[in-house]
DNA sequence: CCATATTAGTTGTGGAACGCAACCTATAAA
DNA sequence: TTTATAGGTTGCGTTCCACAACTAATATGG
C-alpha cells in the first residue's frame, strides 16, 4: 500500500488523466472501434454509430490532433476523406479488446460481434490479463502497488 | 473484413457500448483507479482527485448501481462508508492498466506511478497485448474480425 | 455544359452534464 | 455540550452534447 500522505502526488504521475484526455470523451472509443472494423469515411462513421455530424467532426478533429487519426484526402476523388489508425492509434487495441472483454463476461453475458481472431488458428483472442514480467498471468492477491523509487530494478 | 451491408448489425451486437455506459463517463475511470489504489472513503476520493462534491456522490452512486463497488457503512464509525471494487469492478484491471501503459508509452514516454508489480519478482508486470488461445502474442497482421456465425469451433 | 448527387463538413438552438461554492444532517470527539 | 468530521445536497453559471438545417466543393449523368 502506497502512504497516505504520498497518495495525491503519487497518483498525478499517472498517465491516466493524459491518456482520458486524449480518447476518454463520448464516441471517441467507439469511433476507434469502428476504424478497428474498417471504417475511414465520415459518412461511413455517421451512418454506422448514429454520432451527431457536428460530434463527430470534433471528434475526428481531436483523434488527428492526438496523433491517434490520420487525415488523408484521396487522391482520385477529391471529395473523399479517409481517417485511419495510425501507429498510436493501432495500440489501442489491447485497452479496446479489454474493455470489450470486460463488458461480454459481466454485462452482456455473451460474446461479442464481430469475434477478434487469430488468422492462423481462426479462434477467437485469449483473455486479455495481467502477465509478470516472464509472461505468468497474475491473479489480484500477486500484485502490489509500489513507489518507482522502490523498484529493485 | 466484414462485409458493408452487414457491419451497422454488427457492430450493434458488440458490448463496448454498454461497458462504456457504466464507466465511460468523465471521472468513472480515475475513480476506479483510486479505488484500486486503496481509496474507499468519499473524502479520500474528493481531496486525492479534486473532484466536485456533487459529481463524486453521482460517480459513486452510478459504480454502486453498476455493481461495480460496493457501498459499505463502518459498523463501528456509523459516519463514514467505504467504497470497495466488487469482482466486477477488479476485473476492469486489465483495461485501466493497459490504458495506462498505453499512455506511458504514447503520450508521457514514461512509466508511471506508482508501478503496478508482481510481487514475487517485483519487477513490474508485462506491457498488455492480445494473445491467441494457446498464448503466443499477436501482431495487427495475425488478427483478424469475423461474424460469430462463421467461427469454426 | 448544366443539373443533380455525393462527401464532408458548419451553424443555430435547446437540453443535459459538469464545476464551484455554500449549505445541511448525522455522528463522533473533546 | 460545543466543536469537528464524514458524507452528502442545493443553486447557479458554464461547457458539452444532440438534432436539424444549411453550406461548399467536387463528382456524375444526361
Amino acid at each position: 500500500m502506497i502512504r497516505p500522505d504520498h497518495r495525491k502526488a503519487v497518483l498525478a504521475e499517472c498517465a491516466l488523466p493524459a491518456a482520458l484526455e486524449a480518447v476518454g470523451e463520448r464516441w471517441s472509443f467507439l469511433i476507434l472501434r469502428g476504424a478497428f472494423n474498417g471504417l475511414a469515411h465520415f459518412e461511413e462513421f455517421q451512418a454506422t454509430l448514429g454520432i451527431a455530424r457536428n460530434i463527430l467532426s470534433n471528434r475526428l478533429g481531436r483523434l488527428v490532433e492526438h496523433g491517434i487519426l490520420a487525415r488523408e484526402p484521396d487522391p482520385v476523388d477529391r471529395r473523399k476523406v479517409a481517417y485511419r489508425l495510425t501507429d498510436k492509434g493501432r495500440a489501442l487495441l489491447p485497452v479496446l479488446i479489454a474493455l470489450r472483454q470486460w463488458g461480454d463476461r459481466w454485462i452482456s453475458g455473451m460474446p461479442s460481434n464481430p469475434v477478434l481472431v487469430d488468422r492462423l488458428s481462426r479462434r477467437p483472442v485469449a483473455p486479455m490479463d495481467v502477465r509478470a514480467a516472464d509472461g505468468r498471468p497474475l491473479e489480484l492477491n500477486e500484485l502490489e502497488w509500489i513507489d518507482r523509487a522502490d523498484l529493485s530494478s
